[in-house]
DNA sequence: AATAATACAATCATCAGATCATTGGAGGAC
DNA sequence: GTCCTCCAATGATCTGATGATTGTATTATT
């Protein structure tokens, strides 16, 4: 009987690291054992260890590198965004209802880090913001990176990981949709001057008025997405 | 020397099932072929297989069931909210940051709950308000339960699968501080009024009135939990 | 005939031992 | 000093096996 819970070996595995990090035996930039050597330490087998690595991995806890070996990640800025996971088979109300929480979130966000961003993070997110302007004019090739990382500094900079996490996901999820707004110039026109007005209230400390031209900058890129989405129903692989 | 991008075979695999899910050829529900079959069907080895499922499985895409086989699971735009809990949950300011999220988010659904739910949601919730009420004289044992059903119900009635979801975790990582607050009869009390005044509010239709309602209802939450721990220190692991 | 106990086959979970591919660094050629 | 080659460490993948769990067909019992 007793079938309360057969605990996995793989899941054993996940709650070790974890625990690893949490009572700080392991921090973040830590090289952990080769598989070989700690698959021996732990009394798994080496596929077990990689099955907990694929988990550990999707949750963002550690790195694998082939010809290095696995790394504990660091809360690092958006430095690794694009490995997460894509999964997109979503339909068009589903993409209306992820940007909705958008909207919500990181309205809120753009109000918290106004009270919270400190100096030295603001002079960040002008420079992004300095280098989007005179990227929008040539170069829209990495526009779009760097229209996603004055969002991600705002959130961070707002102070809640909770927040963050749940945008980072959803950025994830929209990625594809907002590279397409901002293929188009006068899209990442348009994003620029909404994102110097949301700069400019939190230099001010304006919550409220932060909040709101946050509110307006998403309502554009919804209703432009939603102009999209009526024209063209291919849903790309 | 092309190293653009070295496909992975576990990625490889991932992709197979989603555009599988995507143009239709598996459906929710659908039993995968076993391992073995589909392990000489794709050219891949077993092991490289579980990594994919692993994967897939955390995405919230298939579900691994020993003895049976691995199923197709019925997809949301929420599904991949799920790995939000990492490490999280360890420390007294991690719980204020997930209250704070919770906040945030469900102050918002309650005001759109009211602009969305069904008479026959409200009803729904009518009818756990009222058992709510009878609960918290006598039995405190499932009252925490009504409670959480009650604010999940009112989520659902939101219309947005994307802010559900995060809510949902955000419940699970909660719960056990929940629990904490309503073992207090006052703390019960408090509750049950403060439910009524947002169901009020939604009855009568009023988006502004409920997400105050719901501030002050969590505002509250908030503050009895600040007093709880800062009286307990423990962190049980 | 209906029901309970058993045996069996399918399937996932895990293990053990290999080979291939990639990375970083050591050491030599210039 | 700089560049190149080679090699050891490591992850990526493969192969083949055994244990654990589930559903079902079979049998025994009433």
């Amino acid at each position: 009987m007793g079938q309360l819970r057969r605990v996995s070996a793989c899941e054993s595995v996940v709650e070790y690291i974890k625990n690893g990090i949490i009572d700080g035996r392991l921090k973040p930039g830590d090289r952990l054992p080769s598989e070989q050597r700690l698959s021996e330490l732990l009394g798994v087998s080496r596929g077990t260890l990689r099955e907990a690595f694929k988990k550990l991995q999707l949750m963002g806890v550690v790195a694998v590198k082939q010809g290095e070996g696995t790394f504990v990640t660091k809360v690092s800025p958006g430095a690794m965004m694009r490995s997460l996971s894509p999964m997109l088979l979503m339909d068009h109300s589903s993409i209306l209802e992820l940007i909705e929480a958008r909207k919500i979130i990181e309205a809120e966000t753009a109000s918290l880090c106004c009270l919270r961003a400190s100096p030295a993070e603001i002079e960040e997110i002008e420079a992004i913001l300095k280098a989007m302007t005179e990227c929008s004019n040539l170069d829209l090739e990495h526009f779009d990176e760097l229209d996603i990382e004055f969002h991600m500094r705002l959130a961070k900079a707002a102070k809640n990981r909770v927040l963050l996490r749940i945008l980072e996901t959803l950025r994830d999820l929209l990625f594809e949709q907002i590279r397409e707004v901002l293929k188009d110039p006068e899209g990442a026109t348009r994003a620029c001057k909404y994102h110097r007005q949301i700069y400019s209230a939190l230099v001010d400390r304006d919550p409220k008025l932060a909040k709101r031209h946050m509110l307006a900058h998403l309502k554009n890129v919804e209703d432009t997405l939603v102009q999209m989405l009526l024209h063209e129903k291919p849903i790309e692989s």
